[in-house]
DNA sequence: TAATCGATGGACT
DNA sequence: GTCCATCGATTAC
């Protein structure tokens, strides 16, 4: 069920806004130390499970949030899992697009090149003018560096999530 | 071992 | 606009 990607966050372990800021390895985020190309996934507010991919070498916590996709197929079971009737809104946040696709803890640590989930590419292109950056959504305890902008969305998509 | 707190979202006033 | 469900990880003691 394929989807493109429309909105992602960076998290670098350079910066407080990161679960793996200066270094820190724990039973949650010792995934995003691992190799780039792995799944992180984790529970937040004991509700909502928000879906990353690791992006350095070994030993380097730094990963990417998912944060809305556009679905290009699977819409109507995507719908049902949620119980979202609009389209444009059953992704629109990473909590709601991690129930929507179907991801929890069991894809923790996967390989983004087995089977269970994978990213791959596709026709789309995107111009430099079309990706809007803005400040990442939901650190305020981060400080100064809630301010990076570091949130990466496709202009005009209606995917998005709306904050 | 106990208290606190989220990389959220939905319901409600 | 405000409130809060819900739970694992982290922090306080």
């Amino acid at each position: 069920m394929p989807r493109i990607i429309v909105e992602t966050e960076a998290y670098s372990h350079t910066e407080k806004g990161c679960h793996a800021y200066n270094n820190r390895m724990t039973t949650r985020n010792e995934v995003m130390f691992n190799e780039g190309g792995h799944a992180y996934v984790y529970l937040c507010y004991g509700i909502h499970y928000l879906f990353n991919v690791v992006t350095n070498k070994n030993g380097i916590g730094d990963a990417v949030l998912i944060r809305a996709l556009e679905p290009l197929k699977g819409v109507d079971i995507m719908m049902k899992r949620t119980g979202v009737k609009e389209p444009a809104r059953i992704t629109s946040g990473p909590g709601k697009l991690t129930k929507a696709m179907g991801i929890d803890r069991g894809l923790n640590g996967k390989s983004l090149l087995g089977r269970e989930v994978w990213i791959e590419e596709n026709d789309a292109r995107l111009t430099g003018a079309s990706i809007q950056a803005s400040p990442r959504i939901g650190i305020d305890y981060a400080g100064k560096d809630a301010e990076l902008p570091w949130r990466f969305t496709i202009k005009d998509n209606p995917w998005i999530s709306r904050k």
